[in-house]
DNA sequence: TCAGTAGTTTATAATGATTCTAAAAAGGTG
DNA sequence: CACCTTTTTAGAATCATTATAAACTACTGA
């Protein structure tokens, strides 16, 4: 399997859970945005075995530490992930709650001209809302 | 009473919980970013009677609505709001879970290339995350 | 002024996403 | 296989937020 490696590498035990949720998450043409819940019907189908909500919390978060996986800032009851990880940003459509990506190269060159004390800059997120 | 005549004019009727809450907001020299539980205890030590916590939710959003308050797109268990209803942007230090201001002439301007059918930008919010 | 009404406030319950717990199960190593 | 650590799990706990429905209050017009 070819996410056995992936895991391993990264100090996570390829487990028959984990590698379930990286077929559903990374198996796939596109890259998507989901809610955890979301992501649990998706695996309710997709998936030959029953998964537990709080193993899809542990390893999303896990995988999001990892870097496998991004989470969206948005104001939303629930939190929104990404498995598209290059550096890209979001339209928010607020009528149909749903999220665009944004690539970089939509977006003109961001500069961050204000410089904070002992700060380093770890990431630059855009979130564009739109309405009709 | 100042407010009096702003909420009316937004079809709010002044009542005594909404001009408190008024107070409290906007009769402060810099703006700020605040969680409906740091106002709940700022209003607890500011205002002469108490204020239940539904009214400050409702309160809130109703000022939110119009337009007196905004809400900060970040991942967080609780909503930030903003008395700074100018166009800005934020800074969001990972360490200390602090917002801090980054205005608009701060940032170079953005412009997005990328149109979605039949959609308006409402409004373009810049997020810096700040590590060490 | 007063009654009627629509808008507000309130305490409390309900909801729902997320995290915690502690016991059982599974992976990895020798 | 035996051991130890990590992981999974069901269910409970937490906590922000929203809903409810009854009491209250601001405004309107007679």
């Amino acid at each position: 399997m070819k996410y056995i490696e992936k895991l391993r590498n990264s100090g996570l035990r390829p487990t028959k859970q984990r590698l379930q949720i990286c077929e559903v998450l990374f198996n796939s043409e596109k890259t998507f945005h989901f809610t955890i819940n979301e992501l649990d019907q998706k695996i309710k189908k997709q998936a030959s075995d029953k998964i537990s909500l709080a193993t899809i919390y542990n390893t999303v978060h896990a995988f999001e530490k990892k870097g496998y996986l991004k989470q969206i800032p948005i104001n939303s009851n629930q939190t929104y992930f990404d498995t598209n990880i290059s550096d890209h940003h979001h339209f928010y459509d607020l009528k149909e709650e749903k999220l665009i990506d944004l690539e970089n190269a939509d977006v003109g060159p961001i500069n961050i001209l204000k410089k904070i004390n002992g700060k380093k800059i770890k990431s630059v997120e855009v979130l564009v809302k739109l309405e009709d």
